[in-house]
DNA sequence: AAATTACATTGAGCCGCGTCAATAAACTGC
DNA sequence: GCAGTTTATTGACGCGGCTCAATGTAATTT
């Protein structure tokens, strides 16, 4: 018998959802799952445009994202905006926080979201306990390490039209793993969203996505994108110029 | 009475550690911190351009730089190599291997230096006994997110002088931190270690800094430099474009 | 449906940085 | 010391991406 349930503050149950593989691919007994399950509560939903944590607030949790998009940004003191990175269900955000007990960016639904909030302190207590959890903890804070580093690359020795191919061929891949098209799907962000986290300007990145089109390997229409040659597009991100 | 020991794999003594404030700011009393002595070796003297790991390596420890200066680097598929940092004494590294049990970056030491290794293993279990440990291996590799989000906002948003100055005070700063001079110091690395590091090309560096110091901020000759004006590197870096 | 606003595309022109090249200076090994 | 190599500086020039501007299109409000 199901009943229907105000939707914040509700208990989740990890053990039942069916992003587990992606957030949690942990082996915990039934009893431990439901350790973990009493620590997280399903927080209401965000809608487009609501910030999740803005840089400056204290840090008590991290948030698996249940549904939904979001992107990270910082702003710097002299209003420098740059986007560091576009979070989609079953991924994990807020590990900026945890060194200095603050948020050093801000997070922001691009699409009505709804996400799992995760207390640190009682995270890190069954961590202590159950040792899968804890290495899980462990992976997920290097992977983010990893994949800094890797737009760091990009940023650092890719041209436009190389950096706008390897964006969309992250966000092909993430939806593929999510059980979505890999190759025709919306983009959730604006062109100036993309133009910084890439950093370009939003006309560079116009620009560029036009002259993919013209190249047959995408076709895209203002939030519709649809990927025409997946190896066409990964050819365009290795060329080296040199 | 002292006598004189081969320096590899001696048992190394955080607790006596002048740079534990640095590297281990966390009150352990000293029954913990001879247990985390215990886990802890010091390895050889690592010569200028020697490896300490590569990518792929498989992943075991973390390394603390004890005394010296390293480098670490990621090298794409297509033979694209993007400096992702620099480490000097006090600092950790390694972390980027904890996510796939494998080096992601080359670490390569830019003088004769020596480290600590830190096996992981038994670091994550010293760490569930002892929850301060936890809690700042959980700090460090959030800073090291937010040190990577930080270098994102520099390479997306910073032009080539900026960066420079950017980079000349954040070294500015870990000198001083270390009790050296923070503005009077040896560069390390080369033009193209700092251009890869920025996203710029050597050229480019050293124009930059050839204009720093038409601009009286800056004396550079060669690796030595010296920060004539601290505020003014500052402002060349906080100036917006528009 | 009209009006308003936000978002996207495209063009023209310019400039910052990359490219290429020449030279100098600093290291390294003998 | 000297030869060879690596590293750094500087200039000339070109191009990729930014700036500015105009126009088009979609989403939202009235």
């Amino acid at each position: 018998m199901h009943k229907l349930v105000p939707n914040n503050s509700l208990k989740t149950a990890c053990s039942t959802c069916n992003l587990r593989k992606l957030c949690l691919p942990v082996n915990l007994s039934h009893i431990e799952m439901e350790r973990l399950d009493d620590l997280i509560t399903r927080k209401g939903v965000y809608r487009h445009g609501s910030i999740l944590y803005r840089s400056g607030d204290k840090f008590q949790a991290l948030y698996a994202i249940r549904t939904g998009f979001f992107k990270t940004q910082i702003l710097n003191e002299d209003g420098r905006e740059q986007v560091t990175g576009f979070q989609m269900a079953g991924e994990i955000i807020g590990m900026d926080g945890i060194s200095s007990d603050a948020h050093t960016c801000d997070a922001v639904a691009l699409e009505d979201s709804e996400i799992c909030e995760i207390p640190f302190n009682r995270l890190e207590d069954l961590g202590r306990e159950l040792p899968p959890l804890q290495r899980h903890l462990h992976r997920i804070l290097s992977r983010e390490i990893v994949r800094d580093q890797n737009i760091m690359l990009l940023l650092g020795s890719m041209r436009a039209e190389e950096r706008l191919a390897a964006f969309l061929l992250n966000l092909s891949q993430r939806f593929a793993v999510r059980g979505y098209s890999p190759t025709s799907f919306q983009l959730r962000m604006t062109r100036q969203e993309i133009g910084s986290y890439l950093g370009l300007k939003l006309e560079t990145v116009s620009r560029a996505l036009s002259h993919l089109q013209e190249s047959r390997l995408i076709n895209v229409r203002n939030r519709s994108l649809e990927i025409l040659c997946l190896s066409g597009l990964q050819a365009c991100m290795g060329k080296r110029v040199r």
